[in-house]
RNA sequence: GCCAGCAUAGCUCAGUUGGUCAGAGCAGCUGAUUUGUAAUCAGCAGGCCGUGGGUUCGAAUCCCUCUGCUGGCUCCA
């Protein structure tokens, strides 16, 4: 007898052998057919797969995430076995599961695979999931599964087997497919109800670009219809929000061929917007001691190759710029720091000037490939909110602190409420990726995670993530739909000041190197633009959007009256426009709806003798009636409120 | 850059197997209407069917080139 140990600290009897299976239909047939996987230990496990110890178990469901990365990489087995009988001879690389869904890389030789078969696939997976086949798991030796992929002429499979230690070797086998894999899986397919194939993608083997492209098809199942369904409804909400279509829609910005790609143009509702982020920020950096500079959108080669860029954007930048004096080279700037160094060194400081913090909203170029262009998330010209911070090794942490207030400022100012913070930090075992010295990396990274700790942030933490000059903090924000966005990085940067030889002069008159904080909350205004988009779906808070009211006369004869109203705004600091179209009322209702602007002040006879206006409020509907101060006032009020500036 | 798909009026899209196939709605302009909480009516204008080539008696439609757009290109059995 073994004893099995359940997540409620109950303790159960059984032989030998048994499965997490039996064990959830001895505790209910309902929780048995909904198993998808076992948590054994802490390990997942085949829901089968026979037990022989006393262990901890947990079992694993369509709500437990293990359960349904099993239930996915099971579907993408399935989706390799129809294909298997729907294209024989092609080989298989790999098929994982991912985090909707999963897919699998295959070669299809000369057959020829586009979006179009996907639904053939499709059909085939759920015929053959209606088999109820079950996974069948069997440890090999590292000779027998060379030997079973030999044959089956699969050079993928034998290439990662050949990688792998004999003795960790399982196959596994559903219906009259095998596949090399370590597990686990459901325990049978008759639990993937419904199926939806999403994708066809080229794929490098192992992401190598020397290698060979493979074909990827991507996937999704589900254990109910429904939940595919409401999937769908998902990714059609997704579909509405793209900040490419609302920004078209809303007039903020547009790309140009002429121009160029992934250079984009702000049109002027877009650069309002814009600037009036940029002013927020200005007003927040300034209260906390920034000062603003400004640096030119080019620089000499040389600078570049002392910060290190040259050697890291070489091949990522437009080629250097060569001016008429021969060995000259320009660089446009893919970082504003080097010139931000070099305006520290423009003279001599003293310990007593630290922290020193320069702001600039400093436009840089880099070039992406064009496939990785994606409209405002993925530019090749963007402008960074960017500033640095030249402090004292003392001083790192209260500035650390400092930056978290101002992200946290905007983040609450812009209605972000899920935020992730992840800490990034030195691999310690692999300490030659990095450069600078272990006491400065302790210091740094200890600021960091005292600060996290004491303002109790919810923060992950990963190791090797950090940059090569020092350890960071970034931001990852969850948009209205539950979408993670990395926007803003805190860094520390010991590196910089070392290359520029940045110095200031410390209480005991001698030379000290400062500390170097690179930031910025919005990342790129181009990125945050978009995100702000489409986690609002283009209904920007009051204080951003580019028309906060819209005056609607009932007819022509109250344009005057309305075009007043406007005026009044103007002065109470509100922005508007009127419609003095003759159009029907419930036409330019309809209109203002759809252009998403906050406020419609509806005047006719009744508000012009009475000096009112009519409120009805987007999305919302009619408001009553209200005086134009009392209506301002709650405007302006409203506007304060989301700033948080006072 | 590579793989797959797409490209018709400012926008959203029709255009069956090549032969009145250059169309509709919205937006725009003109006029009528003077309107009370999500579309008033009528008329007008608007396109080298992304580019260049080819096949054909004939191409928006078939083939090739280029350009652009969209989705992907390790989340490592």
């Amino acid at each position: 007898m073994i004893n099995i140990t359940l997540p409620d600290n109950s303790v159960k009897q059984y032989n030998d052998g048994i499965t997490a299976l039996k064990i959830a239909y001895d505790i209910s047939e309902g929780l048995a057919r909904n198993v998808l996987a076992a948590k054994v230990n802490g390990e997942v496990w085949d829901a089968t797969r026979p037990i022989n110890n006393d262990i901890s178990l947990q079992l694993l469901t369509w709500n437990d995430n293990d359960g349904k990365a099993a239930m996915w990489h099971s579907s993408a087995h399935l989706m390799a076995e129809a294909i298997e009988i729907l294209y024989p001879g092609v080989k298989f690389g790999i098929g994982p599961d991912i985090e909707n869904g999963f897919y699998y890389d295959i070669d299809f030789l000369d057959y020829d695979i586009s979006e179009k078969d996907l639904e053939k696939i499709e059909r085939k997976m759920q015929e053959l999931a209606r088999e109820k086949q079950e996974f069948v798991r069997r440890e090999v030796s590292k000779a027998e599964a060379l030997r079973f992929f030999s044959n089956k002429g699969d050079e993928y499979k034998i290439e990662l087997i050949s990688e792998l230690e004999d003795g960790e070797i399982s196959l596994y086998q559903s219906g009259g497919f095998t596949d090399l894999c370590r597990g686990p899986h459901i325990p049978n397919t008759g639990v993937i109800k419904a199926i939806k194939l999403t994708k066809v993608a080229g794929a490098y083997w192992r992401g190598d670009e020397s290698r060979k492209q493979l074909t990827r098809i991507y996937g999704i199942t589900f254990p109910k219809k429904k939940e595919l369904d409401e999937y769908l409804i998902l990714l059609d909400e997704a579909k509405k929000r793209d900040h490419r279509l609302l920004g078209k829609e809303l007039d903020l910005f547009a790309f140009s061929n002429k121009v160029g790609l992934g250079l984009p143009l702000w049109l002027p509702k877009g650069a309002e917007l814009r600037e009036r982020l940029e002013q927020f920020l200005k007003t927040v950096q300034k209260d906390a001691g920034y000062k603003p500079v400004i640096s030119p959108h080019i620089g000499n080669v040389n600078l570049y190759k002392i910060s290190g860029h040259y050697q890291k954007y070489g091949e990522e930048s437009f080629k250097p710029i060569s001016t008429p004096v021969a060995g000259e080279e320009f660089f446009l700037k893919p970082m504003n720091c080097p010139h931000h160094c070099e305006i520290y060194n423009a003279r001599p400081h003293s310990y007593k000037e630290l922290p020193i913090r320069y702001a600039e909203f400093g436009t840089v170029y880099r070039y992406e490939q064009s496939g990785e262009l994606h409209g405002l998330t993925r530019v090749r010209g963007f402008t960074q909110d960017d500033a640095h911070i030249f402090c004292t090794p003392d001083q790192l942490k209260q500035e650390f602190n400092n930056v978290i207030d101002i992200i946290e400022r905007i983040f609450t100012a812009l209605d972000f409420k899920d935020v992730i913070i992840q800490i990034s930090l030195r691999d310690s075992n692999n300490k030659d990726k990095y450069i600078g010295c272990d006491e400065n990396w302790q210091k740094s990274e200890a600021a960091i995670i005292e600060v996290a700790e004491e303002r109790k942030l919810n923060a992950i933490v990963e190791f090797g993530e950090a940059a090569f000059y020092g350890p960071k903090m970034d931001f990852i924000v969850k948009d209205a739909i539950g979408r993670k966005w990395q926007l803003g990085t805190i860094q520390v940067d010991y590196n910089l000041p070392e290359r520029f030889d940045l110095t200031y002069i410390g209480a005991d008159n001698g030379k000290h190197r400062p500390v170097m904080i690179h930031r910025a909350p919005f990342g790129s205004m181009e990125r945050f633009v978009a995100v702000l988009i489409e986690h609002c779906g283009g209904n920007f808070p009051l204080w951003l959007t580019p028309d906060q009211v819209i005056i609607l006369p009932i007819s022509e004869k109250y344009n005057d009256y309305g075009k007043n109203v406007l005026n009044s705004l103007g002065k109470n600091g509100i922005r508007g426009i009127i419609d003095t179209r003759s159009e029907k009322t419930g036409r330019k209702i309809r209109d203002a709806e759809l252009k998403k602007i906050p406020f419609m002040f509806i005047v006719g006879e009744k508000e012009e003798s009475d000096g009112t206006v009519a409120v009805r409020k987007h999305g919302e509907g009619d408001l009553g009636t209200f005086g134009i101060q009392e209506i301002s006032d709650i405007i302006n009020s409203e506007v304060e409120k989301l700033m948080n500036l006072k």
